[in-house]
DNA sequence: CGTCACACGTGAGGC
DNA sequence: TGCCTCACGTGTGAC
C-alpha cells in the first residue's frame, strides 16, 4: 500500500497534513482521534506503573539513585529476605517441630559486656511439669538467663532460652564449650524423660487444616 | 532548525531517504547501525525489567492473572505488611513491657482460607495461675488458636496469640469487631485481676544490666 | 563521540 | 466493535 509519504507528522501539535488526494476526509480524522485516545490511555497506564515504582522506591532502604531494574532487584531481595524472616519467626523458629530436638549454640552477636551469649532450644511434647523441670535445670547451671520464650502448638512445645555465662571466667572458649555441653546435657535429660513417659502421643502432627489447638494442654478436649 | 521535512520515514524496513542533497552515503549507514544498537540495548533493558517482574510474580501469593500495575500494587502491600510484621516481632513483640497492656488487632495478611486472622497480646506481671486462666478464657471464646507464644523476663511476661475466627460467619467486619472486643475484654479481665492481687511488686523494671531473671516465677527464690 | 535510562507513540492481540 | 495490556523502536537528555 503506497500510502507512504502520504502522511507527515509535523512537529507542531497534532497537525495532520495530507499530501495525497483521494479518499480524504472523515476516516482519517477518526483514526487520528483513536490514536490520540490510545496514546493518552497508554500514558495513563505508564503513569500508574511508575507511581507504583515511586512508592516502592520509598519502601526500600537504599536511596534514590537506582534505575528501574536495580530497584526491582532490590525489592525482590527485600521481599525474599522478609519472607524468610517471617517464615523463620512463624514456622521454623517458633513453631514446635514434630520431632524432639535439643540445640545449644553460641550467639555471635555481642552480649553487651565481655561475656558471650548463647541460645538454647528444645522441642518436645508438652507435659505439665516441663516448665518447673526446666527452671530447676537452668537454676543449677552457671548461666545468666536473659530471655525465655515458649510456644505451644498442637500438644508440642518449643522453648527457647537466651543466656550468658555467669562470667566466672577462665578461658572464654573453654568455658563456652563446657557450658554448651552441660546445658545440652541437662536439656537432653529433660527431653528424654519426656519421651520416656510419652503415652499420650495423639496428634503428633496435624493435617495442616482446621487443626484443633489447645493452649498448654494437649489432652483437654476443650469447647 | 529547519531539518523538518528533510527526513521521511518509509514504510519499508529501515530505509532512510534523505531528500536533501549533500553528505549522502556513509554517515547514513553509521546512523543506522547506531539505531540498531540502540534498539537492541533498549530491548535488553526491557528484558531485565520484565525478568524482575516475572520473579516478583513468583514471590507474591496471588497467582498469575495480574497486569503489571496490579502486580506492583500487590508487591507494595506485601512489603509494607512484611516490614510491619518484622518490626513488630523484632521490637515490641518479644520483650515484655514494663507496663500492663492488652492489644487485639486484625492481621492484614491472608489467613489462607476465607477467615481473617488476629493477633492478641497481653503483658503483665507473671503469676502462676496466669496460663491456666488464659487457656480457660481462650477456650470460652469462639476463636481458633493458631499460635501461642509467651516470653518471660524479669518477673514480667508477655503473651502473644495468633488466632482466626471460628468461621461461623455473619458479616465479616461485624464479626471481626465483636471478636476483637470480646477477646480484649477477656484478656483485660485477666490482666486487671493480676494487678489487683499484685503485692509482690518488686523489681518492676530492671536497670538493664545484670538483671536477675527468673523463669516463670518472680517470687520463688529458686534453686 | 558513545552509552545509558526514561517517556513516548504505535501495532498486535485479548476480552 | 472499543478498550485494554504489552512489546517494540525511536527521540531525547544526562553523563
Amino acid at each position: 500500500m503506497p500510502i507512504a509519504q502520504s502522511l507527515v507528522l509535523d512537529n507542531e501539535k497534532e497537525k495532520l497534513v495530507k499530501t495525497s488526494e483521494k479518499k480524504s476526509g472523515i476516516s482519517e480524522v477518526k483514526k487520528m482521534m483513536a490514536l490520540k485516545k490510545h496514546s493518552e490511555s497508554e500514558k495513563r497506564r505508564r503513569e500508574r506503573i511508575n507511581d507504583h515504582l515511586i512508592t516502592l522506591r520509598g519502601l526500600v532502604p537504599s536511596n534514590e539513585k537506582m534505575d528501574k531494574a536495580m530497584l526491582l532487584a532490590e525489592v525482590i531481595s527485600q521481599v525474599k529476605q522478609l519472607q524468610k524472616n517471617a517464615a523463620q519467626s512463624s514456622e521454623g523458629l517458633n513453631i514446635p517441630l514434630e520431632f524432639d530436638e535439643v540445640k545449644v549454640e553460641k550467639l555471635e552477636g555481642y552480649a553487651g559486656n565481655g561475656s558471650s551469649s548463647f541460645r538454647a532450644s528444645l522441642c518436645c511434647d508438652y507435659r505439665p511439669d516441663l516448665f518447673s523441670e526446666l527452671r530447676r535445670a537452668l537454676d543449677d547451671l552457671p548461666v545468666h538467663l536473659v530471655k525465655a520464650e515458649t510456644s505451644t502448638l498442637g500438644g508440642r512445645t518449643k522453648n527457647v532460652f537466651v543466656f550468658t555465662s555467669s562470667g566466672e571466667g577462665k578461658n572464654e572458649n573453654t568455658e563456652a564449650r563446657e557450658l554448651i555441653s552441660s546445658v545440652r546435657g541437662a536439656l537432653s535429660n529433660i527431653v528424654n524423660k519426656a519421651s520416656a513417659s510419652a503415652k499420650h502421643t495423639q496428634e503428633l502432627y496435624f493435617p495442616r487444616k482446621r487443626q484443633r489447638v489447645s493452649y498448654f494442654d494437649s489432652s483437654s478436649s476443650s469447647s
